[in-house]
DNA sequence: TACGAAGTCTTCGATATCGAAATATTAGCA
DNA sequence: TGCTAATATTTCGATATCGAAGACTTCGTA
């Protein structure tokens, strides 16, 4: 390759140079961008460890997405949760409940209604890739002292709680 | 739909709870988490945005990844930097191509590289773009001060700074 | 120079995803 | 009740993505 390729670090700083001078408030953009490159590196990581479990990513996202929510949930809310279409839906839970890890139960009450809830080997994979992947996010925040992690947490969490008033 | 759909806050305050009950660290989870939910919404408001401008999530990590850079780049390192597969990419830039928002040099010190850039019409729709996803930006950091944003922004550096470091 | 290994992009067949339409049920209301 | 609209999932055809293999070029080294 000609070039080295440039640190995480370089690469976060000519990003927020180029979106401050395609219009982007600088405050803003440091603060996005930031965020958005630790999610793409992280991203790379889970996927390494997902082809490990022989779980491809969107498999994933629905396993995430039902231990979170500790109930079961419809295929659309699924969809909705995991950014796919609908329809899409439908082909990941076939594979997914033959293997195991989750079962389609029909509502009673509404037939037009199903509901998605995790096995217990859906809950054992969850738990064991969680386990697998804390090592590296430990890793990744190992220069944060715990007073800087709390305060990192908080402030990220004034963000998210803005979220819902947003658009609608 | 029989129940509320809980606030992203809730949502975020389960997430924890479940990473921290499948055998994560506390402090680590609520960082992570919260990053990742951040991700995800905006994931889906740029997605609304894209379809105005009728390109795909994956085109307009193309365009992003070649206006950061500043310089014009090969397929294998847009695969890299979008995380895509070599072979996904030959398409995505043959649509880039046929829609002029891209363009391919042969390298003529190496012919079996090819270099991509951006036209002028790609710079411009990535301008546009950022124009507007900066304003749903901006209101997500609404109630941070200009301190908080400047701190929240250090202390994700902090963490970038130590990416490279990391499992190589 | 010669030749095998490595690098780079593309092609190919299989699979996953999308948006629209189909199917079926439920809800609202005259 | 009966009719229309809304809701939830699946099916279907077109397109995008993947991993493996192919085609070509360059590199390393004898």
């Amino acid at each position: 390759m000609a070039k080295r390729t440039p640190s995480a670090q370089e690469l976060h700083r000519r990003a927020v140079a180029t979106y401050v001078k395609a219009g982007g408030e600088e405050s803003v953009q440091r603060v996005i961008t930031a965020v958005q490159s630790l999610t793409k590196k992280l991203d790379q990581w889970y996927a390494r460890q997902l082809v490990d479990l022989e779980v491809t990513a969107g498999e994933w996202a629905v396993v995430t997405s039902l231990a979170k929510a500790g109930e079961a949930l419809t295929p659309s809310q699924l969809a909705e949760l995991t950014n796919v279409a609908p329809s899409s839906m439908t082909h990941r839970l076939d594979k997914l409940a033959e293997r195991g890890l989750i079962e389609r139960t029909p509502d009673a009450e509404n037939r037009t209604r199903i509901y998605v809830s995790l096995t217990d080997a859906g809950w054992q994979l969850f738990s064991v890739a969680i386990r697998g992947s804390d090592v590296v996010e430990s890793d990744v925040l190992q220069d944060l002292s715990d007073d800087e992690r709390g305060e990192l947490a908080r402030l990220l969490e004034v963000v998210i709680a803005r979220l819902d008033d947003i658009d609608a």
